[in-house]
DNA sequence: GATTGGCACTCAGTCCTAGCGAGTGCCAAC
DNA sequence: GTTGGCACTCGCTAGGACTGAGTGCCAATC
């Protein structure tokens, strides 16, 4: 059984790991922590610590670094979300204090997020599903060529050009606009794509089939929102901390590069709305990640949209801190949102 | 004086280096191409290129490698641009040729340029300043809060966040939409700036203070075509070169990701506009990348507007294909979007 | 004058060895 | 359960010898 004062040395093993990235050996914990017991006793806690695979020895005779399990262990169970420093949260109320469309507010977010973890911060755009249509516009660019515009009530702008078969006048667009337009405004995303697919008589005949392709390209457009969009800053982090990496960082950062890969990863980590989740190494080897940590907290859009914020970084990460900062990004973000 | 046959061992201890990244000497040299003379001979000749300064022995009797003064000799008089392979030409247009909006195309022709050159690849936006305003809207998304849609006849759609003194109901906003907008409609950006800060009169008076808040916003947004945006991929390819550089690739990232840098090293470099101009090594210094290489071309988007893209990496790079390569989208490009 | 073969020299990289020291595991004693 | 002692492991570092690719120079040759 792993005794109460062996979670104690788990948790300075890992603390003090995390620090100085060197394997932290018994005479040193000693050293540095008020155990009032000696090296040899902190060793007895080791050695049951290392059988419970929460620590290992990375050569025979050397300090002890945290396990996957072991930071796991220390995650859930040791680690104090240490609160922000006064600067920290200085630095959230001037970086994103200031009203600004949803682009901005997301890409200000995300580097702040790097910033105050010092790791590779990535933001979901918050999903379409719960938004109502605003608004629709036609715009004729050239001849042919028109150009969608969908707004959303929380401000968001899908666009999108569409090349028709044959040129419409002003006022055959104008039209055609109006009556579009009036199918969709108010409702959900969802139930206006239905709406758009729906045999609709509403339009003159001799239309139809250019109508066709705009109503085919809105419900694309609408349903654009499901592979969502993510943003990300700090890769430059990464190599700060490439030597925390056994091999190259080259596939993590393709990876991360590669959109896909993340958003499955943080679809995976959707339960814990509100709270702060941690994957933690092997768990992210399906997505080629297997020697990172994932920290990422859910936040609140306005209508009530939900998506993902947060960090990624080596397993040998300040989890205190980032968690802290992540829940702390995306509380205010939430709040931000939500004031609309 | 530089003989011809000295600059053709110029040439292939560029090559050969680039391949390589091993100091080549001058047994290689007579080993793996036929120059008919000794290695003697060659020695004389590298002599001389050392004496000009467009070669160096990274250390003493060992071979040599290009300075950034070779590499630029190579580049002006001795890169024949190498055309681009069946599979290449087939990637672009494969990756390219199927219509969408213009954030579409940029994001798809940035992946496209650093997968062929296995480069960092950047793509700035096309400045706005010859566009002409063709639509304006403003959307209601909460009480005081508004958003304004601009959109170009380009195709561009540029977006802002208002916040309203006080709420306007929807009648209202659609007058001063129609107002605003057809003062703007037609006019090119800066005519339009100017239009909407000259004081008009045409609105009701107890709205002014409204509508003077939304034109400002107006011409912010018209204005932030200046500072530009771009958009880059392909940062693991930094991480694949890092040998090349002689201390971290962090504050190479750090930089690329400062887009600012980056926009004024596009700006310095806008001479040659639709040839690929090179800056090498050292003449990167001021934007803190002095170990690196920017190989950029303009492209043309529609209306005449000018933006450059490239792709940016150590200064050992294979020139040769990477100018054709930057080439080669930059006009496919310019085609594409000047369809319109 | 350009080219060549010969030759002594340089020096980064590699392999080997020895010694150091942090840290462990185990055990008998408390 | 805790402690001090002790033998042992093994990664790391420093020094030394060796190797080999490559050079610079020179006198001889085309």
């Amino acid at each position: 059984m792993v005794s109460d004062r062996s979670l104690e040395v788990l948790r300075v093993i890992v603390q003090d790991y995390v620090e100085s990235r060197e394997p932290v050996g018994s005479k040193t914990i000693v050293d540095r922590h008020s155990f009032g017991v000696s090296a040899a006793t902190i060793r007895n806690d080791m050695a049951l610590l290392e059988e419970e695979e929460l620590i290992v020895a990375p050569h025979t005779s050397s300090g002890r670094i945290p396990t996957d399990k072991g930071y796991r262990v220390f995650v859930d169970h040791l680690a104090d979300l240490r609160p922000l420093t006064a600067a920290q949260r200085q630095a959230i109320e001037t970086f994103l204090g200031q009203s600004a469309d949803l682009d901005e507010v997301l890409a200000r977010s995300v580097r702040l997020l790097s910033q105050l973890t010092h790791q590779v911060a990535l933001v979901q755009y918050p999903s379409l599903s719960r938004a109502k249509v605003r608004h629709l516009e036609l715009v004729p660019l050239t001849g042919t060529r028109i150009l969608s515009v969908l707004i959303t009530d929380t401000g968001r702008v899908e666009q999108r050009v569409i090349d028709l078969p044959r040129a419409l006048d002003e006022a055959q667009l104008a039209d055609v606009r109006a009556r579009l337009s009036s199918v969709v405004a108010g409702l959900g995303m969802t139930e206006a794509a239905a709406a758009l697919s729906a045999p609709a008589d509403l339009v003159p005949h001799e239309l139809e089939d250019v109508v066709g392709l705009i109503t085919a390209t809105l419900c694309g457009q609408i349903g654009a929102n499901r592979h969502d969009k993510l943003v990300m800053a700090g890769a430059a982090n990464l190599v700060r901390t490439e030597h925390d990496f056994t091999g190259s960082i080259f596939p993590v950062l393709e990876a991360i590069e590669e959109q896909v890969v993340l958003l499955r990863l943080f679809g995976e980590m959707a339960t814990d709305q509100h709270g702060v989740s941690v994957s933690i190494g092997r768990e992210n080897a399906p997505f080629g990640l297997g020697e990172t940590s994932v920290l990422t907290s859910g936040y609140t859009s306005p209508g009530g949209n939900l998506a993902r914020l947060g960090v990624l970084g080596p397993t040998r990460m300040d989890y205190s801190n980032n968690m802290a900062a992540v829940r702390a990004v995306a509380r205010y973000l939430s709040s931000l949102l939500g004031e609309n």
